[in-house]
RNA sequence: GGCGGCAUAGCCAAGUGGUAAGGCAGAGGUCUGCAAAACCUCCAUUCUCCAGUUCAAAUCUGGAUGCCGCCUCCA
């Protein structure tokens, strides 16, 4: 496949190290709050390229950590009269809830950093002795960035760019204002390991560098995170690993784009923050899931409750086609009437034209455009009275719905039985308009009656009160049913 | 100020040199007591603007305009 590489700033053909292994690292989470949409845009676009690489035969070894210590976790604690193990720890259960229910594959690796603080002191003391570091008195390590020489590669910034905006904090001691925290000497009251430089902990970016050596043998082939990330933390990750080791570290670095909320950034000013939680309380974890990939990865995408809706309808629009295509292959009279040549023809083409987008820098989005063509050749062939009695046809249907569910693995859709999600979508949408089921069962009654009396007027007006509330009426040969738009 | 990205129909969105995928909305049709839902069909001679390269450009180059991100914790 082709990937897009930050380092290189364009698209490469992916080759592997070693040839059907990939070694990925994925930065986790800081364990501090409630994840919400950007974070669950990142797990699920990497979900998909593990879930992609998988499909195409790689055997992958995929890492994602948890940052269970940090200044933010220790303010929250300190805020809530906690300590930083209980944070961390509620909110990587939390974590866990919310990619569970969106279907996010757990990665093989999961390390959390105080659980490797013992190689991050490795790290720091041999960069020390590699001169790519120093300690303070204060007990401070820090990195001497000028010593890295391709400092800035990755985030296309160079040293002089970089040091008109760096500034020297007040209290620490570093030798130069660009130089970063590779350990933090303890303040009083704060959570800390011994250490050669006294008690202290360990600074963001070393965290990821001893956890991704650790389980990966150097260098490995992705390393994702969200686009914020490349700068600073990437680039010190970068800078650490490859002064200590004379290695280089990754060979192709994966970015995924911002979500933004109606077109703005989501960030504390506008307190516009929206958790996976608050839109898990009104649409199906699908719903969001199908949002999620419906623009390019590395393409900024912007949240608003109008395009969930839509994402809700398309994904309900291929439920309905799956389960009647269900029901079709299930029948057992056949005719050996043919197919006409272009179906044959578009629905063959279609498979390798999915590959092809997939295997384009993973876009996901031409890869659903596939899917709706193959949505629509299938309820061709169940709307016409001779196709739908065809052998042939019959046979097509079946391929479509194994390629709904080969292509569903990867996306990570599609996967729920038909008759569920299409119950779970309408008790959805009940909860989110609010409606009263028992209310509306008592009207479609007293419709029923007045239908049968031949009464359209009142029928009708029992209608138009309930589409008044959302709820539309389908008569069918199995009697009234109701849904909510 | 430095670095980077984006600009495709009413809206969302693919498309990196060969003549505009797909979705939503909209229009027509099938079905229906009428509807709704569902399904089918239709819906950009044109890709922000201007110049250039080329047999050929939404795609490449230069310029203009507009929008956004990063440079500080951030997915």
């Amino acid at each position: 496949m082709q990937i897009y590489n930050s380092l290189t700033r364009k698209k490469e053909e992916f080759v592997p190290l070693k040839p059907g292994r990939v070694s990925m690292y994925v930065c986790g989470i800081t364990a501090y709050d409630f994840c919400h949409i950007g974070h669950a845009r990142s797990a699920v676009v990497f979900d998909v390229l593990v879930r992609y690489l998988r499909y195409i035969g790689l055997d992958v070894t995929f890492v994602r950590n948890f940052t269970d210590i940090d200044d933010k976790i220790i303010n929250r604690a300190n805020r809530e009269g906690s300590d930083f193990e209980t944070i961390a720890r509620t909110y990587i259960d939390a974590f866990y809830e919310d990619m569970d229910r969106l279907g996010i594959l757990r990665a093989d690796i999961e390390p959390k950093a105080t659980e490797h603080i013992a190689e991050m002191i490795a790290l720091c003391e041999n960069l020390i002795a590699k001169g790519h570091a120093y300690s303070t008195a204060d007990g401070d390590v820090y990195f001497r960035v000028r010593s890295y020489q391709s400092y800035g590669k990755l985030s296309g910034r160079n040293i002089e760019d970089l040091q008109s905006g760096a500034r020297i904090e007040p209290g620490e001691q570093k030798e130069d204002p660009l130089d970063f925290a590779l350990w933090k000497g303890a303040k009083p009251g704060e959570p800390s390991w011994p250490s050669p430089w006294g008690p202290g902990r360990p600074g963001w970016h070393i965290e990821c560098s001893a956890m991704s050596e650790r389980y990966l043998p150097l260098p490995f082939d992705i390393h994702g995170g969200g686009q914020d990330l490349a700068f600073p933390h990437h680039e010190n990750e970068r800078a650490q690993t490859e002064a200590a080791t004379d290695k280089q570290f990754v060979r192709y670095w994966v970015h995924n784009g911002f979500v933004q909320i109606n077109s703005e950034k989501m960030s504390k000013s506008l307190n516009n923050f929206v958790t996976i939680r608050d839109i898990l309380a009104n649409y199906l974890p699908e719903v969001l899931r199908f949002f999620l990939i419906t623009k390019h990865y590395r393409s900024p995408l912007d949240y608003t409750a109008d395009a969930l809706e839509e994402s809700e309808r398309a994904l309900k629009r291929i439920y309905l086609t799956k389960a009647a295509a269900e029901a079709h292959v299930a029948g057992t009279k056949w005719t050996n009437s043919p197919l006409p040549a272009e179906i044959v023809v578009e629905s063959t083409a279609l498979e390798a034209k999915w590959d092809d987008s997939m295997a384009d820098d993973m876009n996901t989005a031409a890869a659903l455009g596939h899917v709706f063509v193959l949505m629509k050749t299938v309820n061709r062939i169940l709307e016409d009275k001779a196709l739908k009695k065809s052998e042939q046809g019959r046979d097509l249907v079946r391929h479509a719905l194994k390629l709904f569910e080969r292509w569903g693995e990867v996306l990570g859709l599609f996967l729920t039985p038909s008759a569920d999600f299409l119950a779970q979508l309408k008790a959805s949408r009940v909860r989110r308009r609010q409606i009263d089921t028992a209310l509306i069962e008592a009207r479609l009654a007293q419709r029923q009656e007045a239908r049968a009396a031949k009464d359209f007027a009142r029928s009708d007006a029992i209608r138009d009160e309930l589409l008044a509330l959302g709820v539309t009426i389908q008569d069918t040969a199995q009697g009234a049913q109701w849904d909510v738009e």
